[in-house]
DNA sequence: CCACTGACGAGTG
DNA sequence: GCACTCGCCAGTG
């Protein structure tokens, strides 16, 4: 099940890092699939353990859903509690928070 | 089987 | 940066 790869690629995200649904869809090998990653997290059964909340937008935002904005702020609170900073836009530092599947963690990086 | 929906992305003007 | 279009596909009724 498609549902299955993408979970197992969230699962995989970092704390304090962040990923895009293009890149896990990609890291999912479902490339340009980025919707599916979106569907399957909307799909998530109650009581899922995953870190849903540090996937995101290309924009390097939190995306609205469906359901309201209840949830999005949730998401928000959880990242900013694993150390990732909003702008007054909304949005966070898509090149420094960016998780590489090889850059693990360990680097702050940040800054070259 | 068909129509519609939906946590998106990349390209264009 | 904003508005619009098109591509992509699993679930649901």
């Amino acid at each position: 099940m498609t549902h299955a790869r993408i979970l197992a690629v969230v699962r995989r995200i970092p704390e304090g890092r962040v990923a895009t649904y293009g890149q896990v869809a990609r890291l999912a090998g479902l490339p340009n699939q980025a919707r599916l990653v979106g569907y399957a997290l909307a799909a998530l059964p109650e009581g899922t353990v995953v870190p849903w909340h540090r996937v995101i937008n290309a924009r390097g935002e939190v995306s609205l859903r469906r359901g309201g904005d209840g949830a999005m702020v949730e998401q928000r609170l959880r990242l900013e509690r694993e150390g990732v900073r909003f702008d007054a836009a909304g949005r966070l530092a898509l090149a420094r928070y960016a998780w590489s599947p090889r850059t693990r963690l360990a680097s702050t990086d940040g800054r070259p």
